[in-house]
DNA sequence: AATAGGATTTCCT
DNA sequence: GGAAATCCTATTC
């Protein structure tokens, strides 16, 4: 995918972003974006649910660089979570992937996660870094090319929820999936 | 089927 | 010290 296609609005990335592929070429595996929320910053967009609202932390500085570099985090102390920065450079913005489809490497997801059903290998953000094990050291690569990246794909019917686990902005719907999915996570 | 609790990093309205 | 963009397990209805 194109530089361009992660500078613009998060929100109409994270839409976009629902069909695209997340390809890790070393590892052998590929699967299907079907949930992605979008977050905002505190200049252009007041978002209290991001990390970036409260400013520019060495947590969360790859928000604020450039578009279409992945920005991996722990939460809970337990789970990695998987997003792309998005927006201009200098406008902290970025699109969480929440739940994937499998395609290819199958056998690896179900190796890491230790499940038996197709549809808990990838359905939500924790799941999906365990299931292809994203950590802290996947932080700030490039996904427009390189080892680990998105290729672009077709959607189905897109349906707008609000956001999962977020105790404000409650009301902004910023929440992307693919209708009728059983990959979706909830 | 539903809910409650624990694990345990990183940052502070 | 406490809260946070979660998931798994156990317990109870």
């Amino acid at each position: 995918m194109e530089r361009g296609f992660f500078r613009r609005d998060p929100a109409e990335v994270a839409k976009d972003l629902v069909g695209a592929k997340l390809v890790w070429e070393s590892k052998g595996l590929k699967g299907r974006i079907v949930e992605t929320e979008a977050y905002y910053g505190n200049r252009d967009v007041k978002d209290p649910a991001s990390h970036a609202f409260t400013g520019k932390t060495e947590r969360n500085q790859v928000m604020f660089g450039p578009p279409g570099k992945t920005y991996v985090y722990v939460c809970y102390g337990i789970h990695n979570m998987l997003n792309i920065s998005a927006s201009q450079e200098g406008e902290p913005g970025a699109v969480l992937i929440r739940a994937i489809e499998p395609l290819e490497g199958a056998e690896t997801m179900f190796q890491n996660r230790g499940v038996d059903s197709r549809e808990e290998l990838c359905s939500g953000p924790g799941k999906l870094c365990e299931a292809y094990g994203i950590t802290k050291e996947q932080n700030d690569m490039d996904v427009t090319e390189g080892d680990l990246r998105l290729e672009t794909g077709e959607a189905g019917e897109i349906e707008k929820d609000t956001r999962i686990g977020v105790s404000q902005g409650e009301d902004l719907e910023l929440r992307f999936y693919e209708s009728g999915n059983p990959h979706v996570s909830r």
